[in-house]
DNA sequence: ACGTGCGGGACGCCCCGTTCAT
DNA sequence: ATGAACGGGGCGTCCCGCACGT
């Protein structure tokens, strides 16, 4: 069976459409055409384009490497850093740069479509979580910290480069991310005496 | 002189729509109507809607408080302080938070629209050069400190928490951004002795 | 019986306008009006405008009566003239008089419609074939015989007929075509001894 | 002053678009733009696209060597013949081919622009008159000869030919036209004895 | 009972021929 | 004499629903 089915071929096509170009600047017929399936049989599988939508941004949370945030293998410091370096590699790898996709929702999300923004505000909460739950115990018991804080602002660094890689097409900004900001910041977690 | 021109009209109803739609779910039809002109008149001063937009970025780029970043009257750090202190302040009190129209255009710039894409890039090269300037500055002569690197990852960090905003519409981003991340971001910034 | 398709519906509306008023002053929403059927199923059938008239040229000239050319009931020349003789009362017959389409296009094609412009010189290189033949089988075995160049000179004849009769709306050219043009150019092909 | 004025530059641009393009696919702003005239001003000259469309068909007719028609210095048929080659070779010089501006405007004509459709009858009738007067005086007087149908004949073959010319941007029409029908046709003019 | 070709109408960006006010 | 206003329309595409065919 060359493929497992349409509507795995439908959500890929989806996602690599979005991801090139946009939300809105992906027609539907764009994405059934890169999938080889019928036009029409696109509403068969999902109500809309936005549930489409949807879908694709479910998988992207799910192939971030968001599993290295819970490995029991690295200190907590080490799975923030290897998670970043991960992702960072990954955004510069595509040709055309085409950004982090919550990134690139974010910026094109309005009320026009509010469960497009629910979702990616959940995303955003989700990651920040993990983070967070890294960062504080890496400062250790008792220390006052706002791991929260420091957990939003690695995100905004990192989804800034991404909209500024996007644009520029350049993998200048992954670097600069992962050699200047990461480091910069992650040094605000306190160390355990 | 002939009857007055609606061009301005046109501009900041492009502008308003970009910022708060984005380029591509903005249609030139909802542009006119904002503006009360007919649609017609709109290609008798744009040859197409992306130059109206590189119209609105070059205005927009003139409208953030890039002047205070070379005031006479401030110390080289306390105009980087205050400039983005005043940037994401501004960026905060619309209704909804619309987010930078520098990160939103970047989020959406594919192949599709070069010459989008090179405004864009040229903005961050501007705004990039007016800050390494004062960071330069900041840190005395003969420091060796890489001042561009740390613009970037100024602008970066700003670029990804106002997407962010603009995702769910929320001002924590911005406090994120100004009491978190420009502080550590700055005191990086080597002190003369 | 299959559902009734509004292909056919289009095809005819577009034949009719087209002849009516050209290529150029259709548009496709005429088209779609007088067919009856919404903008949007247009684009269903034919991928362009240009598509279209590529059909329509490919109908008419199955209606044509090309098949009298190769009738086995009468003799070369009488062919050649009983099939000028249904199609130039037929170009008389409709009120206003809309000429022939092939050099109604024809005379619309220019280096913008390069489709068009192929399956016309297509459509007359085959009139004339058929034309050719039925003169050089007139002429006899051995004769010494321009057939091709003759037959073009029918074309001409007719095709010129046809826009004067459209330009004036008058049968007149019709008339002129059939008693005097007509014979003094079939005039031309040597008779068999 | 390198243009001795602006109307006859609106004029000329005018005749090329129409010719090139044909009637309906000119623009007025093509026509401005190639005459390097403010877009505006085309209204002070003409009251109406089809208004200047009256003029370059005016000027058309003079610009044909319906002179040698009336020429004192050749015989009757001779001027027939020497006009028609005239025209012919000048239909197959240009590149691309353009066709005969009476054909193609007449091909285009409908009810929605009735002085067009005056003015084209209006040429061909003044063309048939000069050709008539020109075939009756070599017949000679007293000879029972349709020469108006004759001349009708002459200038459909003719027109024909330059459809299919413009379809095909080829001379081969014009080569037929010269060496196959005008010959034949000209061959009915009766001989005085 | 499913999957899809086609219908369906609103809208995309852009340009039309024309008139107005300066 | 002209640059802009003006509204309607150019062709093509949007996202979506329906009803038929297997």
């Amino acid at each position: 069976v060359p493929r497992p089915s349409m509507k795995s071929a439908i959500v890929e096509a989806g996602r690599d459409e979005f991801h090139g170009l946009g939300y809105t600047a992906t027609g539907v017929a764009a994405i059934t055409s890169r999938a080889r399936v019928p036009k029409g049989s696109f509403y068969n599988h999902f109500d809309s384009k936005e549930d489409l939508a949807l879908e694709v941004l479910r998988l992207y949370v799910m192939e971030q490497r968001l599993d290295i945030l819970t490995s029991a293998e690295l200190a907590p410091l080490d799975r923030v850093r290897e998670h970043f370096s991960l992702v960072a590699r990954q955004l510069g790898q595509s040709e055309p740069i085409n950004g982090c996709m919550f990134a690139n929702f974010a910026a094109e999300i309005s009320d026009e479509t509010p469960r497009l923004r629910a979702s990616v505000v959940e995303g955003y909460a989700y990651w920040a979580r993990l983070l967070a739950d890294n960062l504080r115990e890496a400062a250790g018991p008792g220390s006052e910290f706002d791991a929260g804080g420091l957990a939003s602002a690695l995100i905004d660094a990192y989804e800034g480069a991404a909209v500024r890689a996007r644009a520029s097409n350049s993998r200048e900004p992954v670097e600069v991310f992962l050699t200047r900001t990461l480091p910069l910041l992650l040094a605000a977690v306190p160390q355990p005496s």
